[in-house]
DNA sequence: AAGTGGTCTAGACCACTTA
DNA sequence: AAGTGGTCTAGACCACTTG
């Protein structure tokens, strides 16, 4: 039983809650705690049968949920694995341009600037920051061609952020998550996002003035702890928003 | 065996699909084939397991998928039952309005007008109706107090809402989907939406020119058979749209 | 008290992937 | 060939709802 994380030997015991719940929160623990390797499977059904000693229909219903909730996938005769975020239901996904052959393209992202500022009330409420924590703040264009279709506006507490201060805005890729993952450990799995619209921004990179109606996305990002660790707002054109979803 | 439906036979044999899925389909067929009634419990696990001579576990795997879709709930200790949809996830919802003490609303519908109307191609195209079938066009507005909040055009196939020229746009309640279902049998149970932006579109209601920039949210309602039965256009003015949603 | 779905077991065999 | 997850069985007992 040394395999129990010190976490998880008080949640098996104490909750009231079916067998294949308590260990789907202590594995979702150990997942989190002991950082993984997204390329590596997790113990097999049968192992983890073992060593939590109950038969492998209940540990195949604990997983079953980490996959739904999008932690793991399984690959039938490879194993299980951490699944990465793909956000592919993301409201940012919906702002899709037209090139100049007519084809629909996906924005890409340039880092214009990246500096450390003083807290912002809102902004640690939302990051559930203490309020004498200091926030880091990126500045980011989305872009088809040369043309701005979104405003990107970025929040990050510096406690956990601060190993990116090192880096110039160029240095940044395309993608944020990944390299928040490479230089500070932080893995994000889930975001909420929120769609509005304001009149009160300006904004000289859409070209959009006082009174313009313009959309805006925020959204609250969480890493595998389910800590908030990022907040952003993207404003951008309406237009050319189009948005779908299933519902029952 | 004389219980298996027609069509179910020939599925539960021929497919090449796991038997939980034969079983799914099997029920699914049966509920929307036999007419139901959402009051009263389909067949125990019990007795289903016994009827396809599978064991329980088969049954409740059957079954899962569609509590998932939401056709289905179980009420434990009451037995499973047929879902009445309540689209609590529709970007309708999200049109929500304060009232005089500041409190959020959700607005009522009022219909304002009910015709037969001529084919119209795109919309018999998203109807998936020849070209020559006539609909039914209702007029409809969303309200909180006297205030227009959306304006609504609703297409429906006259083949199968034929009943409702019977009615004067005062006698249809707040709530369509339960009307539909009660005088022409055809039960919502899913839709797809699609969010954009006009500003084509005029709208007295709404009071709302040419040029103003004008949320429009369009949905296509499908029927128990998975069938498109209604196609409808929702205009309404973008300052008070809240939308939100989670993703992995 | 009787009947429902919820949890859990201890296997068996199959389908698929990798080496 | 060995190892993975996928399917399926035939039960047992529990938690909850209803008469």
């Amino acid at each position: 039983m040394a395999f129990y994380s010190s976490v998880s030997a008080a949640a098996l015991e104490q909750l009231n809650l079916p067998l294949y719940e308590r260990i789907r929160i202590n594995i979702q623990t150990r997942l989190v705690e002991q950082g993984w390797d997204p390329a590596q499977a997790i113990p097999t059904e049968q192992m983890l049968a073992q060593e939590y000693q109950v038969s492998i229909g209940t540990i195949r219903k604990a997983i079953e949920r980490l996959v739904q909730e999008g932690l793991l996938y399984k690959a039938q005769g490879r194993g299980t694995f951490i699944r990465q975020p793909d956000f592919k239901d993301s409201l940012l996904r919906f702002f899709r341009y037209r090139d100049q052959e007519g084809k629909q393209t996906i924005p890409t992202g340039v880092v214009k600037s990246i500096k450390k500022v003083a807290p912002i009330k809102t902004i640690n409420n939302h990051l559930k920051l203490a309020d004498h924590m200091e926030l880091i703040q990126l500045r980011r264009l989305r872009l088809v061609g040369s043309n701005v279709v979104l405003s990107e506006q970025i929040w990050l507490p510096e406690s956990k952020f601060a190993p990116l201060l090192r880096f110039a805005p160029h240095e940044f890729g395309n993608l944020l998550y990944p390299f928040y993952y490479q230089h500070c450990g932080q893995f994000i799995l889930s975001a909420k996002e929120t769609l509005s619209f304001t009149s009160e921004q300006e904004d000289e990179d859409l070209n959009a003035h006082q009174g313009d109606l313009l959309v805006n996305i925020e959204r609250i990002a969480y890493n595998l702890e389910n800590q908030p660790v990022e907040y952003r707002v993207s404003l951008g054109q309406p237009e050319n928003f189009k948005y779908e979803l299933r519902i029952t």
